[in-house]
RNA sequence: GGGCCGGUAGCUCAGGUGGUUAGAGCGCACGCCUGAUAAGCGUGAGGUCGGAGGUUCAAGUCCUCCUCGGCCCA
């Protein structure tokens, strides 16, 4: 090792004359504080009213934002969602559209009435103490209070959109389902669908407590252990001698039967029965009599015979449901008046199994999901579905025997128990002969989540809006909606198969709710089940009403007369008020006709969103939903391209829920480690599928984060001072600087290309590969002894700084979407910032064409390849203790390659390696020269740097070429030595 | 139970139409620098591609089954 110490004895200390970084932008961002400080500046600023004016002009991009519901804190998926959102209109933005972003909220529907009820209970109120009218409005001062907590969260998470309104204009701000105009366009798209003819009243199914009187929704209820009478009853096979035998645990359903199911997978048997226990050792008499003959499946004839106490049986034939005809077991029964003389078909379903029951299911379409679909599926209809169970439970009154029988006691010390039905159908079964057995089981059954009382099904009257009917161009809704698929991009691919599949599949689409808080189907309907839209007055109708809701919101149509609105000409004592109101799916579903054709920001007839960007649960949801009810009105989708993204899973994959306890809180995160983190954690992961997070990755994003802001830090630093009159000539280059043009070229494709595809992962791993890798590791280490040390005036610090300029440009640019914090923090603390107010207010820039220059980045690929070969030789002396600094080497390197060699050519190759000195050289090398195996014809033998270090760039060099003024340091660093005392004095 | 999607180094991701020793960055280990310093540089160790079969001269890449996980249904 040289003999000299960094200042030689006496010698003058250089220090003062080199240039080092120098930057105001801190190591350490601060980010949980310095971010609120950037949105309050972006407030002032008024960025989104800003960027809107100043982009009229331009192409559009229409993003149409999804609504969250306004319930509640937000949380890490809705945080995600939004920030993802974010980037995708902030880089179309910068891409050169007007990108605007309405965000909006979901506003009416169930859990916020349960919330409104919680709060009218606490204050003592039952339901029973508050008019319709007070409730709605409380239910709509509690959504604006969500509303108004989520904004700000959004807001923290640094996205730019329109949050607020502008002067009192309704076409301004975010859009929210409970606006009056809202409310009064969801009641227009709604009445239009009516106009058309798809709307229809049919009956289904639905979960209601006898006991609160009211429809209960699948979250209201809670499943509990519930002790059941379970029959096996006997349904006559007309034209044959034998029974089939079914088995149910509710029997008060057996009134309302109107067919039995079997599975033609299931085998089925004829048995005869040949002796059954005796009277004494049971203790009563069998049902079951010696030469009666059932048909059962065949796997559960032993189950049926121990029920019916038969303790010998015989199987006699095979038999095949298929196609018969029953008999209910009350048909010519005396006391049933013919009420069920009717037919009783055998339907095939897949809901039979033979694991448990007898392999017939008694089927009542009116009080089972199953029996439904089954029933439905015979081709019947709605409303053939006899419905005789009213609103407390009971029996109807035009039921025989059984009128006014209650299912369940709805009061009293025994609310929640059975009632008066169930042992009346059983006495009922016994007199006609068709009961086989009896039994008691447990079983987990629905209850109220209020009242903890059992619920039961019932048919009730519901809207739907009829898939497959056809219009005047022949073509249904289905149609409609496929091909408005067909047309869609879906961002992954996949997402259409999803949609299309279940489109396909998917059953008429039922909008009526029996509820409170939404938008009311406005209609008046008659005896005859029919809507008031048949009416030729029904257009005026139409008009009064939505003048109506605009004037009033939703509360207006349950507190106008109905005289008012029918106005004359139609007898009012023939319409009854529709008091049902819609799916908070049809709500969103009409989210694009108020939000996006009434501001004007699309064409109301043939207007598409560009992009709509959900979750993946919302292909049955919001995306389908907006499908329908666009294809319904308009005959088109609403949308070209749907992103979809996945969900968010722990370190492990799996989903987060509170009880495991591996939630992460989007707000902690902001707190503790900002939220630019979080978005960096949004960019870096492959939103298409599950996107896992943990204290590991969240930190590993941290890292990443600490990589690129020190390389802004860096660039920064080393601008100091930079003004654009040091540029040079892109002739006048170096080589090195020509190397990072030709790859701002290249990433720029990249970049762009990538936003456009909403490939963020892609942008961010090849961004922080360039800064880790082509900058830190390679470009900035070679060229600081030209930054620190040349003199300022040379032409090789000039290329440089010009090309850190660009650097520093290009990265803020491309970052800003993803990271716009701290590449606004970077642009403003830059002499950038005199371009614009704020980074975000730019556009991407282009690239001159004469930067791409694939031939120079092939000589430079064969350098580095060379130059790893040198590092790995300097390595083994490091190791060896001969050197620590690779500037104390003076590697001679053999290339027997002469096309590597001459990669060299015009290069200053002990600059490239960070050497003192270097010999390139094709001569042989020695067998002890260091090689690589993947660089063949390389070899390196790593001399010592020889002569004097230099006091000032600490290279060695021969003291011969030292000026007499300066010798104890290069000429070069003499040069620049005497340029800074001529400028300093 | 059904539909769709996924499981590549500790982590995040690359790996057109099947073809040499499966890549990158980060992290980790070790070392260097001390004029980017709670920074910077270098070297290195880590996967046989969720598992098992199969097709093929050849499979992470095609087929079947299984398993684990996610979303939506039942």
């Amino acid at each position: 090792m040289a003999d000299t110490d960094n200042t030689s004895e006496g010698g003058r200390d250089y220090r003062e004359t080199l240039f080092l970084p120098k930057t105001e932008f801190p190591m350490r961002a601060g980010l949980p504080k310095a971010e609120p400080q950037w949105i309050e500046k972006w407030d002032e600023l008024k960025l989104y009213e800003r960027l809107r004016e100043e982009s009229k002009d331009r192409p559009k991009f229409v993003y149409h934002d999804g609504p969250p519901y306004a319930n509640g804190d937000i949380h890490l998926g809705t945080a995600m969602n939004k920030i993802l959102k974010d980037i995708v209109c902030r880089s179309h933005q910068m891409s050169g559209y007007d990108a605007g972003f309405i965000p909006g909220w979901d506003c009416h529907g169930l859990p916020i009435e349960w919330k409104v009820e919680e709060q009218f209970r606490a204050k003592g109120k039952t339901k029973e103490q508050v008019t319709g009218s007070e409730f709605r409005a409380a239910c709509r001062e509690y959504a604006a209070h969500w509303i108004d907590v989520q904004r700000e969260q959004f807001r923290r998470l640094g996205v730019n959109a329109e949050w607020y309104e502008k002067d009192g204009d309704p076409n301004t701000g975010p859009y929210l389902t409970m606006r009056f105009e809202s409310e009064a366009k969801i009641v227009s798209e709604f009445l239009t669908i009516a106009m058309s003819g798809l709307l229809y009243r049919g009956a289904k199914p639905i979960m209601w407590s006898p006991v609160e009187q009211t429809a209960l929704a699948e979250a209201e209820v809670e499943y509990h252990d519930r002790k059941a009478t379970t029959i096996w009853v006997k349904f006559p096979v007309v034209g044959e001698d034998f029974p089939v035998v079914i088995w149910t645990t509710t029997p008060w359903t057996i009134p309302a039967n109107q067919a039995v199911s079997f599975n033609p997978k299931i085998s089925y048997g004829l048995y005869e029965v040949k002796a059954v226990m005796s009277e004494e050792e049971l203790g009563f008499k069998p049902f079951a009599e010696v030469g009666d003959r059932l048909a059962v499946a065949d796997n559960l004839a032993a189950d049926v015979f121990g029920a019916a106490k038969v303790s010998e049986y015989t199987r006699v034939s095979d038999v095949d449901p298929t196609g018969w005809m029953l008999k209910h077991p009350f048909n010519g029964a005396e006391f049933g008046e013919g009420f069920w003389d009717h037919e009783v078909p055998m339907l095939a379903g897949d809901h039979v199994t033979d694991d448990a029951g007898t392999g017939f299911v008694h089927t009542a379409p009116a009080h089972g999901d199953d029996d439904y679909i089954v029933f439905l599926g015979s081709g019947r209809t709605a409303k053939e579905i006899r419905d005789i169970v009213d609103p407390e439970g009971a029996y109807r009154p035009d039921v025989p025997r059984f009128a006014g029988l209650d299912i369940i006691r709805t009061s009293g010390k025994k609310r929640g128990q059975d009632g008066k039905a169930g042992p009346e159908v059983l006495k009922a079964l016994t007199e006609v002969g068709a009961l086989l057995g009896r039994g008691m089981t447990t079983l987990r059954d629905a209850h109220s989540w209020r009242s903890k009382a059992p619920v039961i099904r019932r048919a009730t009257p519901q809207w739907f809006i009829a898939m497959d009917k056809a219009d005047r161009d022949g073509k249904t809704l289905r149609n409609k909606a496929l091909a408005g698929i067909d047309q869609t991009d879906f961002v992954p691919a996949a997402g259409r198969n999803r949609i299309r599949s279940m489109v396909e599949g998917r059953p008429d689409w039922l909008i009526s709710r029996q509820r409170n808080w939404g938008v009311p189907l406005t209609l008046f309907v008659n005896a005859d089940g029919e809507p008031h839209t048949v009416l030729p007055q029904a257009s005026e109708i139409n008009d009064r009403i939505l003048e109506t809701i605009r004037n009033g919101g939703v509360d207006a149509w349950f507190t106008a007369e109905k005289a008012d609105l029918l106005g004359p000409g139609v007898n009012v004592h023939e319409w009854e008020k529709v008091t049902d109101v819609l799916d908070v799916w049809f709500d969103s579903g009409t989210t694009h006709a108020f939000t996006l054709r009434e501001r004007g920001i699309i064409d109301d007839a043939t207007g598409q969103a560009d992009v709509y960007l959900e979750g993946s649960d919302q292909h049955r949801g919001w995306f389908q939903s907006s499908l329908l009810e666009s294809c319904a009105t308009r005959g088109i989708a609403p949308y070209k391209t749907v992103v979809t993204h996945g969900f968010i899973v722990d370190g492990e994959g799996r989903k987060m829920s509170k009880s495991i306890g591996n939630t992460v809180n989007p707000l902690d995160v902001a707190q503790k480690n900002g939220i630019e983190i979080l978005r960096l954690w949004t960019a870096t992961s492959d939103f298409t599928e599950d996107l896992r997070i943990s204290d590991e990755i969240l930190k590993a994003n941290v890292e990443s984060y600490r990589r690129l802001r020190n390389t802004f830090r860096y660039l920064l630093g080393a601008l100091d001072g930079y003004s654009e009159d040091e540029n040079v000539p892109l002739e006048d280059m170096p080589g090195l600087e020509r190397w990072v043009l030709h790859r701002i070229s290249e990433l720029d494709v990249l970049v762009k290309s990538a936003y456009e595809k909403f490939d963020y992962k892609r942008i961010m791993s090849a961004l922080i590969n360039f800064c880790g890798v082509d900058l830190s590791a390679v470009y900035f280490d070679i060229r600081k002894d030209a930054l620190y040390c040349d003199p300022i005036s040379s032409t090789r610090r000039r290329a440089n700084r010009m090309v850190m300029n660009e650097l520093l440009k290009r990265l803020c640019l491309w970052l800003a979407p993803v990271m716009p914090f701290t590449t606004e923090e970077a642009f403003q603390t830059s002499h950038l910032a005199g371009m614009s107010d704020s980074v975000h207010l730019l556009t991407f820039e282009d690239v001159p064409a004469d930067w791409k220059n694939d031939e120079l980045a092939e000589k430079w690929a064969k350098i580095f390849k060379v130059r790893r070969v040198v590092t790995g030789a300097l390595e083994v002396e490091r190791r060896e203790k001969r050197i620590g600094s690779s500037l104390e080497a003076a590697p001679v390197v053999h290339i027997d390659d002469a096309d590597l060699l001459g990669a060299f050519d015009g290069e200053d190759a002990a600059d490239l390696f960070i050497t003192s000195k270097a010999i390139l050289t094709d001569a042989p090398a020695p067998g002890v020269a260091f090689r690589m195996e993947d660089v063949p014809g390389v070899a390196v033998v790593p001399g010592m740097a020889e002569g004097r270090k230099c006091a000032r760039s600490w290279k060695y060099f021969d003291p011969a070429e030292a000026l007499d003024d300066f010798p104890d340091i290069t000429p070069r660093d003499a040069a620049a030595v005497m340029e800074w005392d001529q400028s300093n004095g």
